[in-house]
DNA sequence: GACTAATTTTCAAGAATCCGTACCGTGACA
DNA sequence: TGTCACGGTACGGATTCTTGAAAATTAGTC
């Protein structure tokens, strides 16, 4: 699988120089976009999403500040300045805005891929870090999401925090006293019928899914691969 | 029977440095597996359980966090990280993977074979506490789910109430008495037909592993290893 | 702080599953 | 051939889970 980056020049010498070293080192890697402009690369970043984007600063059109504002408002994706603009005042502008790195041109094209590469480990390992799966189902930790096939899907916090200990047991089988230690905590004056209940409001948010929160008769409740 | 220890690591001649040394030690009690890049220690991963990784962390391909993190996904193996990155970042990163113990280059031989063994030993001991074997049967208590010949079966609770106290008995011959009590608890106002029957359904359900569940006639049941 | 909406808990009826019992068949043994 | 111990089958009551809906609680808004 191939990693989708973005990048974002004005000068078409310096593009092609960066686009085709980063083919060279490992054209299987890489699935590269280009944009001369802010419009277009507006455009770009609207239209699909990225892994890495490494973006020019002065740009027709629109800044690479603004674009990185505008990928920050949905998305984590790692982002690198390249700029002639090596003043402090522009770098510490461009860590406000939320990128990863600032390379000030000019540049060594074998030190911009190797930050690359960085970057990428690190944001798919946080990724993982953060992300339970199992089957169909995938939840992000750290943005509290839950997608069923891909599609989000609503989800209330109650239903939220017992997917979480289920996918955090994947497989086993868990009592209901287990639940109610894990999901209520010190509530433990109520009814373990409760248990049941989110059981059943969670299959329900999990629509295709809900199969794969099995009921093990006489023992609690898991949650399986499908 | 031997342990299975994965060692990963990208210098051939430290590779077979440390093979050798545990080969040397006791080569009875290893079964050593090598890699020399991620991606091939990725695969051998996925391909077969093992009892014990030792890994680099700086591999061409992923890095031994990468791998690491992957074994955690679905096993409990110990892993121990041994690299030149001694800075107290990347120890603090390693544990955070969850490796079990992290070793900085240049190290002792000796004390990496000393430390191989303290784990391996907590490891099984742990592992012990929950995990009932008898022949082609395994049940997890933790988990709550058994298996035949490595393949999960079903089991509803009064055949896996029985099926522990069989196991954690292994061998002795159990009356109807003895079993309804363990099994049954108070509700001793029940014919000791019934136990004839949990014993069927269980046999039932173990499938080709049937015949471990013996009867002695006049006396009770027991399970054996074959 | 009161009103409304959303969420959670409780309750009860219906559905599914389990399990105890009765009964018959088989094989061992005298 | 009669007796004894156990295995297999079948059935219905008992248990356990699911579902729906109402009551209680909590959170949000003005």
């Amino acid at each position: 699988m191939s990693y989708r980056l973005l990048i974002v020049e004005d000068s078409p010498e310096l593009l092609e120089a960066v686009s085709d070293f980063y083919h060279e080192e490992d054209a299987g890697l890489w699935e590269v976009v280009t944009a001369s402009d802010g419009k277009d690369a507006l455009a770009k970043v609207a239209g699909g999403s990225f892994d890495l984007m490494i973006l020019d600063i002065m740009l027709p059109g629109a800044s690479g500040f603004d674009i990185c504002r505008e990928v920050r408002k949905k998305d984590d994706c790692p982002v690198i300045f390249v700029t002639a603009l090596g003043s402090e005042n522009n770098v510490l502008k461009g860590y406000e805005t939320g990128c990863d790195d600032y390379v000030v041109k000019p540049f060594s094209l074998r030190q911009l891929y190797a930050k690359s590469l960085a970057l990428l480990k690190r944001a798919k390992r946080s990724e993982d870090r953060d992300l339970l799966t199992c089957g169909a189902i995938s939840l992000n930790k750290k943005t509290m999401l839950v997608k069923v096939s891909g599609r989000e899907i609503s989800i209330n916090a109650r239903e939220y925090f017992l997917l979480v200990y289920l996918l955090e047991n994947k497989g086993s089988v868990l009592t209901r006293q287990a639940i109610l230690e894990h999901v209520w905590g010190d509530d433990l004056d109520v009814n373990d019928r409760v248990v049941d209940s989110a059981i059943r409001r969670l299959r329900e948010s999990l629509g295709d899914a809900s199969g794969q929160v099995k009921t093990a008769i006489g023992r609690g409740y898991r949650i399986t691969e499908e």
